[in-house]
RNA sequence: GCGCCCGUAGCUCAACGGAUAGAGCAGCAGACUUCUAAUCUGUUGGUUGUAGGUUCGAUUCCUACCGGGCGCACCA
């Protein structure tokens, strides 16, 4: 409808003024104002030299002229400058069920591979990893949602210095099997610690292990058979972190088949855009703004830059994209300039299809959960620790059996995680309090589960039809009327998130949204409603209500349960 | 030193250049014989880091300064 009131505005204006522009309808701050504003009397009352406020008036009258626009507003008034438009319920609901069903697809739909995730092996994946995947793994069902088609691609280092450090110490163990794949990450995520430790103190240790660094790459037998079989139990681990995070991602791509590949893709451009500077391979970014970056060393090996020239390369080789998002922690958003722009000089075809999302770092805001370990949190710690928490709740919790709480525990601990990471701007760094994440009040996922299965408890205990045109005269109350608006904003923020890429934006959303049906629960009854349009309509509110809620947290990565 | 990003309520965060700057937590005062109280209602709390500038209008754009984060050649 945004669409509708854009194109009569702009007609108005054109035969009043003689001017063309493009009117910004936008929701207004507060929706007492009504469904759109629009300040476009504001922005020419320059140009055409009268009063906003005589300007909006005359806007409005024309406006009221029209059959189509009558039909389908409440009010249209002018207030000061602003131009203030209130549809009616009957269009407004009409829209709701809509948008319930299908959603809308953006004009353009692209091919869009969207990296994430990027956990190293041989060592455990900490909260950093465990954000990239969240909110990675957002995007991409956002940018599906609205029409693109999507593909989720993760790249992971399986070789390097931290590898050698966790081989190291794992030798120096004398090569243990433990059973579990649990025991086994720990011991590697161990052996890392230990190898870490031994190379800053220890001169012999640091020697063996750049000499273990330098015959994985040489695929001397021996360290190639102990660094697989690890890798392997690294590499399950994280496929298992991946189901139970709900994320299932297309391609696998390992740093170490990106070795020859990326050399490759340096050495052919050499003289064209790398060039040789004191022995090694750089790319000159100065003459772009940048700076120079090495991509092959005077020891003749590729550098992680090397890597992902090989990489992004290969990556529009299994799958032809239009864009190529790569997201990464932004202490890497001058590493990823340089980058594209050696690609881009060395692949035109790639040129404006390849995108760097920085988003910001997450750090610790107390001690409190790294106290135990003294290390830094890692993401399955902080996800059990959650859960614990969740379990006490549902303790407490009559006629459930075991079976169902520990799958609405883990269904609500995801949901608490997840929310925590993506309810505010993705681009900011992040503080992290453990309290807070899993505190299950107020602004969090656990709330809008909890208001989800409030409507399918309600739902299951009124069966009647679900509400006729006629019905929905019947909304009158402003706890009904208030949802029922923010309802209508469902497509367009969707659309607005995918547009600008901001997951939060459906956060905010999907969390208004169930405190409006929380205040409208607290005030209206559906069961024991005598009146029975009111009934029917009140019980197809709170459905539709389910339905973008259900809908809006799927955005998120978050699934919902009927009881809790 | 150079470059990029960020400073909004006690804390964590919102706010296409627009209306009285909004939420949650914490604090205070209330609401469970009623479809789930992980809930709801009310309330306290702001010179949007500082100083200028542009604009009818600035948290938003520009400049300087102060404070914080990150990056700047053979690591990943």
């Amino acid at each position: 409808m945004k669409e509708l009131f854009t194109e009569k505005l702009q007609q108005q204006i054109l035969t009043l003024y003689q001017l063309t522009c493009e009117p910004l309808v936008t929701f207004p701050s507060s929706t007492d104002f009504g469904d759109y504003t629009t300040n476009v009397a504001m922005a020419i009352a320059k140009q055409v030299k009268k009063s906003p406020a005589e300007i909006a008036q005359n806007i409005v009258s024309g406006l009221k002229q029209d059959p189509e626009f009558a039909t389908k507003c409440d009010s249209i008034t002018a207030q000061g400058g602003y131009i203030n438009i209130t549809l009616g319920t009957g269009p407004l609901w009409n829209s709701v069920e809509q948008s319930t069903v299908s959603l809308f697809s953006v004009s353009q739909p692209k091919r869009i591979l969207v990296e994430y995730g990027q956990p190293n092996t041989h060592k455990l994946p900490h909260i950093g990893h465990l954000f990239s995947y969240i909110v990675g793994d957002s995007l991409a069902r956002i940018l599906d949602a609205v029409g693109n088609t999507v593909v989720k691609a993760n790249y992971q280092g399986d070789i390097g210095p931290h590898v050698a450090k966790s081989l190291y110490g794992y030798i120096q163990l004398g090569q243990p099997k433990p059973q579990t794949l649990q025991e086994k990450v720990m011991l590697l995520q161990k052996c890392y610690q230990e190898g870490n430790l031994a190379y800053d103190s220890d001169p012999v240790a640091k020697e063996t292990i750049d000499d273990i660094n330098k015959k994985i790459y040489q695929k001397d037998p021996e360290i190639t058979q102990i660094w697989q079989e690890t890798k392997k139990w690294s590499l399950d681990f994280y496929l298992e972190l991946e189901t139970r995070l709900g994320i299932r991602q297309t391609f696998h791509y390992l740093e170490s088949d990106m070795y020859e590949y990326g050399m490759k893709a340096v050495q052919e451009n050499v003289g064209k855009v790398f060039q040789e500077s004191d022995g090694a391979i750089v790319f000159p970014g100065e003459p772009y703004g940048l700076h120079t970056r090495v991509f092959i060393t005077k020891k003749g090996t590729p550098t992680y830059e090397a890597k992902d020239m090989g990489l992004n390369v290969q990556k529009y080789e299994d799958w032809p994209y239009d864009l190529n998002i790569i997201t990464t922690a932004s202490e890497q958003n001058a590493y990823f300039q340089v980058i594209i722009k050696a690609l881009e000089l060395a692949n035109p075809h790639l040129k404006g299809k390849i995108q760097h999302i920085g988003f910001g770092m997450v750090s610790l805001s107390t001690g409190k959960m790294s106290s135990r370990t003294g290390q830094i949190v890692n993401a399955v710690e902080l996800l059990d620790a959650t859960k614990a928490r969740v379990q006490e709740i549902l303790a407490e919790r009559e006629g459930l059996s075991e079976t169902q709480k520990n799958e609405i525990s883990e269904t609500v601990t995801l949901a608490a995680v997840k929310f925590a990471f993506l309810r505010q701007n993705i681009l900011q760094n992040m503080k992290f309090d453990l309290e807070e994440s899993v505190s299950f009040e107020g602004k969090s996922g656990p709330y809008i589960l909890y208001s989800y299965a409030r409507i399918m408890s309600i739902l299951r205990s009124v069966e009647i039809p679900d509400a006729t045109t006629k019905d929905v005269a019947e909304l009158t109350d402003p706890s009904e009327t208030q949802l029922l608006r923010w309802l209508y904003r469902y497509p367009e923020v969707i659309h607005q998130a995918a547009a600008t890429m901001a997951p939060h934006t459906i956060a905010e959303y999907v969390y208004t949204t169930a405190q409006l049906f929380n205040t409208f629960y607290s005030q209206q009854q559906i069961k024991n409603e005598p009146n029975q349009q009111k009934q029917r309509v009140r019980k197809s509110l709170v459905q539709y209500t389910a339905q973008i809620l259900k809908q809006g947290l799927h955005l998120l990565g978050i699934e919902t349960v009927d009881t809790m």
